[in-house]
DNA sequence: GTTGACCTTATACTTAGGTATAAGGTGTAG
DNA sequence: CTACACCTTATACCTAAGTATAAGGTCAAC
């Protein structure tokens, strides 16, 4: 029988984080003190461990908690573990497969930049950034040529 | 001059993502009609085209404000583009590594699933997920050696 | 009793880039 | 005048997974 604080250091997790799952129905209402404490027991534990063993393998909460219903009323099917990491992996190689496209499409731009400052004086007006014509069409002026960048959720800042 | 209506479908914007641009900063105000009604000249459609252009190559709206600020002063520096797009490739490059690696953490899982679904009837318990014994040690739970999902900001449901 | 560590609940906030909603005002054609 | 398209501002909301903050209550050692 472990307090939130002990459980938390055990797993590496924040207090406040064993609370949010119980929150979203990640976990269920483990037992209490009668000063209203919560008693984790070891089933508890396990099922934290599973949370953060899935979470490190990529699943969101989500797909963690479909998991946990199956395993719940059976025994966790080895198929439906399948299927979700096998989700992950292609989707993996689908982010790999953009973010390789979105660079061929820049490299060539850095090249040009490259050829530019070579050229030049420092700080010549860039070219990368064509100069459009005055606008006086009803072209729409956005480029649809290049990769649609918002297709990636993506950390630009690391 | 145009009004915002116009504007935004000549860019492929949004009304309330002009109203937007303008509260962060990234654009300055426009003149008004006697209404109130924004009229936008065309150096603004200009500087929003250069905006669509930049966030297209990946371009944080941070960014793209940095590199205005510098246009506003003076002609917009060869050097500091070429710095953020190189910035971003070379993050295109860590990003594609530690998705490489985490799937080369992942297929033998998979692989170990195959054969255990191959082994026995379904439904069988997933062997991936080991059961941890009973938590009787203050050893931590959780699992280092497996990659750090949470490096990569990366939606999983694509 | 006091103090400090720990526990509790509820809610706001973080990140980036919007976008929806609400409550108005304006302009023009019929 | 009416109706509808368009404009305005302000604020809430969205995404996932926490995490910070606030305002308490509890426990045990001194």
């Amino acid at each position: 029988m472990f307090q939130v604080g002990e459980v938390s250091r055990r797993l590496g997790l924040n207090p406040q984080t064993l609370y949010f799952y119980e929150r979203i129905g990640l976990m269920p209402s483990p037992k209490r003190t009668a000063a209203g404490y919560r008693l984790y027991e070891p089933p508890d534990l396990e099922r934290l461990s599973f949370i953060t063993q899935a979470k490190a393998l990529g699943l969101s909460l989500d797909d963690i908690k479909d998991l946990l219903m199956l395993q719940d009323g059976q025994q966790l099917s080895c198929q439906e573990v399948y299927d979700r990491l096998l989700k992950k992996v292609q989707h993996i190689d689908e982010t790999i497969s953009k973010l390789q496209t979105l660079k061929a499409q820049l490299n060539p731009l850095l090249e040009q930049c490259q050829q530019s400052l070579a050229q030049t004086q420092i700080g010549q007006q860039c070219v990368v950034f064509q100069q459009h014509p005055l606008v006086t069409s009803a072209e729409p002026l956005h480029n649809p040529s290049l990769h649609n960048w918002e297709d990636l959720n993506y950390d630009t800042q690391g």
